[in-house]
DNA sequence: GCCAACGTTGGC
DNA sequence: GCCAACGTTGGC
């Protein structure tokens, strides 16, 4: 079992929309970095736990808990011209990037800020808090995890 | 909206 | 393969 942050825009998709969509469950498409898919490909594995980071928006926090309720699987969106996440130079025959589902359990009644994490000495070693940390899936340890948990209730 | 930090691209 | 230029992320 392994522990992750992955990050999205609240404007674009939020931990409400998540909790507020049909099956609670979402394909976590678009990803293009890099480092993050090589996380989704080889390491992200079913039943792993996840924090939902809310970053670019007015208080970027951790905001709640989703499962990855399926592995890698290839990420269509790159070959749908009319997508966002259209990636012109991305092959079908040789697909490039990857997607995982996300399933919804819980939103924090307690946030935990970015602030707060930064500020905790607990989490120095978070690659969250690391200067210029701009992956959007990255790894969490246990330790991380479980103090987070705590900090949430 | 600014801009630092980082990733990617492409000329050489 | 180097690295300058460019594009993106994301906190502030």
């Amino acid at each position: 079992m392994n522990y992750w942050l992955m990050k999205s825009e609240p404007d674009e998709f939020s931990i409400d929309d998540l909790q507020l969509s049909k099956d609670q469950k979402t394909a976590w498409q678009g990803i293009r970095n890099y480092q993050a898919r090589n996380f989704l490909r080889d390491q992200v594995k079913q039943n792993d736990l996840v924090f939902f980071y809310h970053s670019s928006c007015k208080v970027p926090a951790i905001v709640g808990l989703v499962e990855v309720s399926q592995a890698a699987t290839v990420d269509m969106s790159a070959f749908d011209i009319n997508s966002t996440y259209f990636d012109k130079k991305s092959d079908i025959a040789n697909p490039k990037w990857i997607q995982v589902e996300l399933h919804f359990m819980e939103k924090f009644n307690r946030p935990i800020s970015l602030k707060q994490l930064k500020a905790d000495p607990r989490l120095t070693s978070m690659v969250l808090v690391a200067k210029g940390a701009r992956l959007s899936v990255q790894p969490v340890s246990t330790e991380e995890f479980e103090h987070i948990m705590f900090l949430s209730r």
